[in-house]
DNA sequence: TTGTAGGCGTTATCAT
DNA sequence: ATGATAACGCCTACAA
């Protein structure tokens, strides 16, 4: 049998309530009686039992992250750092996967339900879906939305991808790149549109103009991204000699048409991406392309959460990137 | 209030006995009552609270992962297996990331303790920890491994790792390489043990030799995947055709490598990689690398930690790989 | 086939 | 500052 509080309880002397006041580090307990408790504790192993906690208490002292189809980087990262912040609390993380579909049938609902969680990390292309956004207020799941979303109600944790995408375009331009491609996300992501937005705000900025042909629609895949580059590259006369891609899979993809086309990249052509998976160092040339928190978004996503009640915190939590510089992109005609 | 199982027995005119029966498909339950009580249960969005559940059947419906430092995509790969048998029968997945420092204190043991958890899932290099393994069977904690290991006691679900390598270099003998260089991975981990076992095994078949010079050792990164190139490629007199890299991500460093050299893969060189990671369509050539089936692992361990007390599984599976050919392996000399 | 009583290990309430 | 006792929601054992 394991040991129970009542142990901890006999053995120290006191009775069980005391014990628990200890162990929940709450006032009104002298301190020789604390530190006799804690040392009663450590000495026989004890460790409550979640269970009886959670019945207890009505709190079940789980996270979960939602998710659906996040790339692995992308996923382990906020698995860190989320945990992390959970491990400090005593908390744990528990991993739901959840389709767009789902959310819209019943059987989002059900396996929230089914969870018993704390409290729930909704990424990226989750957090636009009403649908589930309403599933959980109705089950009083307290939410936080991890990247960029335009519903400003409830506590986010994100990254301003507009200016992100605004300031690479402009390292472009300042490369002296004229004549540049922009190929975007799948258009049922957010930060597709923001992506976009920087883009061309960053174009309409230095006077230039990006012709339709120059942008074009992939859907955050390696295949789309060499799909979209083929069609951009495959007029030797009219090339542009940069291309933007929204994500790094993309670019990779892009990287991989060049390889195919003879065109040498960065030389003929700069490339960049967006992310900084492990990829883009792997990649050859390497790629530049944005830097996201990942890690640093999740945990504070979790911290938020387990906090709920006790602080005050701002609802939402805008994170810092960085530009990272790589072979990928040259000086333009070199 | 949430709805208890005593709201569901009153509105369908039973005991709650009767309710607990037909909810965890129990027998001798008149199929009338049984309809009736699922009807009641759907209808006021009835699902149990886990934690009561926990306390009083001491199982807590929740199943651990442990891992240390995985590969994101091999990460995810287990995750979604495991995930998926979880789903099916009410289980859910926690995650537990451990260092093998924090396995030979008395930390890991802390957290397993604290997790409550009715099995574990203990992937990679985390299996080999004799240390980890007596701590989860002083906990009582049953647990699956996954991924090649020496140990024969426990349940396992494995592939053959060494088979898989003496086919791939099978392959490359057969290709008419002669001169084959390998790198090998963590020394930690036993899959190098296993990967390099079947690489010796094939240059023996077929009465080859490789020199010092041709087996360098990796740490399964990209960098010394690299590192191991360029120190195994710098003299141009004396090059390999082929390399076997015993892993994706440093193969991936052996494609860099050979960049950098200017020497054009496949043509000059074979290069081939293990695991079929995202990165071996996306690397440019694509990589000729083994397939494991990851996802069903994972799948299968989750289901064996469930099913352990009802049937009695064969302790251990082992799965089949598969050689995937792509771009980055060529005929020698070509 | 169905129901009743008791307990799982913890926290909450209310005394002392 | 500490303790007794009653929940918490479900399952197990035993009855009926």
């Amino acid at each position: 049998m394991r040991t129970t509080i009542t142990d901890v309880a006999k053995q120290a002397g006191v009775s069980m309530k005391t014990v628990s006041r200890v162990l929940n580090n709450e006032p009104n307990v002298a301190k020789a009686t604390r530190e006799r408790v804690m040392e009663v504790a450590d000495q026989l192993d004890y460790s409550p039992n979640l269970a009886a906690r959670g019945l207890a208490s009505s709190r079940s002292y789980l996270i979960a992250l939602l998710y659906d189809n996040a790339s692995p980087s992308y996923l382990t990262n906020i698995q860190r750092g989320a945990i992390e912040a959970c491990r400090q609390q005593g908390y744990h993380l528990l991993l739901e996967p959840m389709t767009a579909a789902q959310t819209e049938s019943e059987e989002a609902e059900r396996i929230l339900r089914r969870m018993n969680v704390d409290g729930a990390i909704l990424t990226a292309p989750l957090c636009d879906l009403t649908a589930l956004r309403n599933s959980l207020t109705r089950l009083d799941i307290p939410y936080v939305a991890v990247g960029p979303q335009d519903a400003d109600e409830g506590a986010a944790v994100r990254m301003d991808d507009q200016d992100a995408a605004f300031q690479m375009v402009k390292y472009l331009i300042d490369l002296g790149h004229r004549d540049i491609g922009f190929i975007a996300g799948d258009p049922d992501h957010a930060s597709t549109r923001h992506r976009r937005a920087g883009f061309d705000a960053a174009m309409q900025d230095a006077g230039l103009h990006a012709g339709t042909d120059r942008v074009v629609q992939g859907d955050y895949t390696f295949r789309s991204g060499l799909e979209a580059a083929k069609r951009m590259l495959e007029d030797p006369t009219s090339r542009p000699t940069a291309i933007f891609a929204a994500n790094d899979d993309m670019a990779a993809g892009v990287l991989s048409a060049a390889n195919r086309l003879n065109i040498a990249v960065p030389d003929a052509l700069s490339v960049c991406g967006f992310d900084d998976t492990p990829i883009a160092r792997i990649l050859w040339p390497q790629l530049t392309t944005v830097a996201q928190p990942i890690h640093q978004m999740g945990r504070k996503a979790a911290e938020i959460l387990i906090s709920r009640d006790k602080r005050r915190d701002p609802a939402t939590h805008t994170f810092d990137y960085e530009l990272i510089i790589r072979g990928s992109t040259a000086r333009a005609g070199t």
